[in-house]
DNA sequence: CTAATTTGTCATAGT
DNA sequence: ACACTATGACAAATT
């Protein structure tokens, strides 16, 4: 009876996230199409071409699926180096996702009965009324004796009867609701599998490689380049690639390329790392502002490398890129583990005092729509709840959504927790100056003003999410309440949690399980709710029918008495006896044996057997 | 601001 | 025993 619908709604209200975001920055970006050279666009070519190709062997899901993840690449080349592909007008963003109404079933189960309840009525009805035979006398007086009538009242039966009552079921039987979830995973990881699609990754890769090498060492301004040849972030991916690589525990790396064994280390390592800007709604927003709107740029930044994120000192491009390494200390700082045990030594919990297992209570007011992000930023030092709904509003929102497409993707923990260290590598440079610099970046692009603020709704973290944050809890939450009891132990053992931390884990997992419950459950509420007032619906028709057939056997049964009834007068008039004479009615009748033999039988004689049987 | 609705959480029972 | 799901009830959040 257990159902097990796991990775139900969520997933696919993920997957339409992702895709609707995805979907409108394709249409973004298409502004800046013209804006790049002939070695972009011959790739954009072949990546269309393929596209085409992919779009004619894929099923629907599959294909858009992969639109978004092409949408994406090609957005990374966008922040990076590539340009971005005009998405088909036509094609829906939205995936096959949740299905299918909530199905009823019909059961219709009397008709049967109905008809039998017709016939006996009938037959009662027929015996009870019979104007010219005392049913009671004859049934009592005359055993051998059978009705006359009784052929022909079958007969007439027949052909009163009901046709069958029973109706096709309207609808197929109720099946549970899609589980798109395991699709959308299944869609990723052959996505992700794809020659072409590695080819393509790969290609870019060696494309962002050849230029930064060509940009790093030069440094070249602005002003000599094109400027609508803008790849200026390059050098910052590079960095950021090769810093994460650097900072990147080697546990992390491994996992990864065990997930993905067929794809260079570096390579792919490098591909996500230079993805995660891409989520970064700060960055991208920032770089895409600049590359369309020049002018923009040009008016408040005269000479600097990095046009974007002037206006907040520490935390912009521009100033990675003259920052090119971390010291020591700040890879020391960046690394996710080391956050961790950090945040173990210097306890927040006192801020945080959580979880209903009797270490943590409900503290922090704010909640928010379920699932949100990878776990991105816990390697910052303790946050306070207060701080940590300041940071909601900013700069991870777009990161989370991308964060959270691959925590849906991949399930494996290594390979996941590398994702969110790239994750949370991205999102700390940013943050290492000390302010917040998507607000600045927000309000001078114009595209992508109202996609930040409907995101940033979307996006503030739940509860769960913010305690997690707080207890510098080393997975997301995603991973705590998804990842199979197995999956999770194991992860659990990989780390040292403290005993708030531990039960704060149970507790999210216990919560998010519970709430995915909730949800299915309501769903399923729903769903009854809607099947049975279908149902009620249906049954009221099936009443009425039947009602008028009632009424309509009734009318037809008096008729055939009646018919009967004068059938019989007839067959009695042409009666005589031996001088000629009719018999009275009221003094005989007719009575037919089941041989079919016809008697006529004195009235007087029923009643005396009558009594004689009393 | 209030009312209605939605969503998250807990307790508990059942699988 | 444990992990999980289902669900009613309540409260917080959202509309």
């Amino acid at each position: 009876m257990m159902e097990t619908e796991m990775h139900k709604m969520n997933p696919s209200q993920q997957d339409v996230d992702l895709i609707d975001i995805l979907w409108r920055q394709d249409i973004d970006l298409g502004a800046g199409r013209e804006v790049f050279d002939y070695c972009h666009r011959q790739k954009e070519h072949e990546l269309q071409r393929q596209r085409v190709q992919e779009e004619e062997k894929r099923q629907q899901l599959l294909r858009e699926q992969e639109k978004a993840l092409l949408a994406q690449l090609q957005l990374d080349e966008e922040t990076g180096e590539f340009v971005p592909r005009l998405a088909p007008s036509g094609q829906s963003p939205q995936s096959a996702t949740t299905a299918a109404p909530p199905q009823v079933t019909q059961n219709v189960s009397f008709t049967e009965d109905g008809d039998a309840m017709s016939f006996d009525e009938c037959m009662q009805l027929l015996a009870e009324t019979f104007p010219l035979v005392d049913a009671t006398a004859t049934a009592s007086a005359c055993r051998d004796v059978t009705v006359a009538p009784a052929p022909n009242s079958n007969h007439v039966m027949m052909a009163c009867e009901l046709p069958a009552l029973t109706q096709p079921p309207l609808l197929p039987a109720s099946q549970p609701p899609q589980r798109t979830s395991p699709d959308l995973e299944q869609a990723w990881m052959e996505l992700l599998s794809l020659p072409e699609l590695q080819q393509c990754l790969n290609m870019q890769m060696k494309d962002t490689l050849d230029q930064t090498g060509g940009y790093l060492p030069t440094n070249t301004t602005p002003e000599v380049q094109d400027p609508n040849y803008s790849f200026y972030p390059l050098p910052n991916l590079a960095e950021v690639a090769s810093n994460a690589a650097e900072v990147c525990p080697p546990e992390f790396i491994n996992a990864f390329e065990e997930s993905f064994p067929n794809m260079a280390p570096l390579h792919h390592l490098n591909q996500m790392t230079l993805k995660a800007p891409d989520l970064n709604t700060n960055f991208s927003a920032a770089t895409f502002c600049d590359v369309f709107y020049p002018d923009i740029v040009n008016t408040k930044v005269t000479s600097v490398t990095l046009p974007c994120g002037q206006g907040n000192g520490g935390n912009s491009l521009a100033e990675i890129s003259h920052k090119p390494t971390f010291t020591p200390m700040e890879l020391h700082d960046l690394s996710p583990r080391e956050a961790f045990d950090r945040g173990n030594k210097t306890e927040i919990m006192p801020e945080i005092p959580d979880s209903d297992s009797g270490v943590s209570v409900e503290a922090s007011p704010h909640a928010s729509s379920p699932e949100k992000s990878m776990y991105g930023d816990g390697s910052f030092g303790g946050y306070s709840d207060s701080d940590m709904e300041e940071m909601d509003s900013n700069p991870e929102s777009a990161e989370s959504d991308y964060s959270e497409m691959f925590s849906l993707s991949f399930q494996p923990d290594g390979f996941q927790t590398s994702l969110s260290v790239s994750a949370q590598q991205q999102d700390k440079k940013p943050k290492h100056g000390k302010t917040e610099p998507d607000e600045e970046t927000g309000h001078n692009d114009p595209p992508f003003t109202k996609d930040k603020k409907r995101r940033r709704s979307e996006k503030r973290l739940s509860r769960d999410e913010q305690r997690a944050k707080a207890l510098q809890i080393p997975f997301t939450v995603d991973m705590i309440i998804n990842l199979p009891v197995d999956d999770f132990n194991e992860m659990m053992s990989k780390h040292q949690l403290n005993e708030a931390q531990l039960a704060l884990v149970r507790d999210i997992r216990r919560r998010g399980k519970n709430k995915v419950a909730a949800q299915n459950c309501r769903k399923r509420k729903m769903e009854n709710i809607v099947e049975l007032e279908y149902d009620l619906d249906s049954l009221k028709e099936e009443k009425e029918r039947l009602q008028r057939e009632k009424t309509k056997n009734y009318s037809s049964l008096r008729q055939m008495k009646q018919e009967l009834n004068t059938l019989y007068l007839e067959v009695f008039s042409l009666v005589r006896d031996e001088e000629g004479k009719p018999y009275s009615p009221s003094e005989y009748s007719l009575q037919q044996t089941t041989d079919g033999t016809v008697f006529l039988v004195p009235r007087i004689k029923k009643m005396l057997f009558k009594k004689n049987d009393n």
